[in-house]
DNA sequence: TAATTGATTAGAAATTTATCGAAACACTAT
DNA sequence: ATAGTGTTTCGATAAATTTCTAATCAATTA
């Protein structure tokens, strides 16, 4: 990942456009390029060494010049390829669901029921998980599993059912999700 | 070209690679990118309205929730065509040469061969001019015009053959470039 | 070998940009 | 209406980057 974006940053500068662009045409050298744009042969030498090490360039030695030249294969890659990351981004959904969790959560209770709907559907997941897959709860059950986080095992449960991660049936609840 | 450099500048950014990542897994709000992130909502609203300006997201109301959206169109392209500048890069050329020039000519006088092979080039294809195609010049014609320039003839006519602008055959010249 | 010329590096100045906290704004729901 | 929640803007700060001058390095030619 970090090459990809650090050949972005490369293209990304006005003056390298217009270097690589020179190049485009034909191969050339520190001081004629800086002759044509108009700079000092250092910066366009920064330019093209940084360049360098990304590889977007290559050179070498022709009698008195330095001749530079592009790696023009780079070039192909559709630009889907230079933003897409590669693993380890599933990483962030999950760290954006314990955050939450640890802010609505202290010493094993709900501090309270999030307003907002992602929010409490995260809560909510976490403590549904206390319920079995495939058996029958009465609803005093239910309850009071759900009193050892919250007060308000009413709303919770309501909630629960209506997120799908429950069915109620006469009497009896199940865990579904 | 502006806007070309622009979209380079707006990719070539971690954080904002960041959230077009997540958006490219699903649509997303500043809140919980944030979170996600580990960033402010502040930090993640600026990267995001800046992408937008430049027609890389979308976004729209949703509930509470302003929703943001990739615009995905924008990935097919390759690379190429971020980079190739469209037209009067060709005025770069012109410019070095007429630096050249500039700097070798004082009323109208070449104030010295440059030692440069490029340059020299460029000074003698200056003074070539002053001969017509077609037409036969003998060696004391052909050394008058070049000391309208410079003392040197001697140099300068041979040169021009080195480079292929001059032909001789016997005693008789002639331009062919 | 000495002189010339192009390339590079180091250091400093100037510019741009990302980030945050606080305040203002816009919408929703009670 | 008012309180609550998410979004945006503003001002300031910190960090990264471009550019230049001057000095040094490397290769070539006389």
């Amino acid at each position: 990942m970090k090459e990809k974006l650090e050949l972005l940053k490369i293209l990304a500068d006005e003056t390298r456009l217009d270097i690589l662009n020179i190049l485009l045409e034909e191969d050339s050298y520190v001081e004629k390029i800086a002759c044509e744009l108009s700079l000092t042969p250092a910066t366009i030498c920064y330019h093209l060494k940084k360049m360098e090490a990304a590889g977007v360039v290559n050179c070498s030695r022709s009698q008195f010049y330095i001749i530079y030249s592009l790696n023009r294969e780079i070039f192909n890659k559709p630009l889907y390829e230079l933003i897409k990351k590669d693993k380890e981004s599933i990483n962030t959904k999950e760290k954006y669901k314990k955050e939450v969790i640890s802010n609505f959560f202290k010493y094993g209770k709900l501090k309270q029921i999030p307003t907002q709907r992602k929010k409490r559907e995260i809560v909510l997941t976490e403590i549904v998980k206390q319920f079995d897959f495939g058996r029958e709860y009465d609803e005093k059950e239910v309850n009071e599993i759900i009193l050892h986080y919250h007060d308000d095992f009413c709303t919770i449960r309501r909630e629960m059912i209506a997120f799908g991660m429950m069915t109620r049936h006469y009497e009896t609840y199940k865990r579904i999700k």
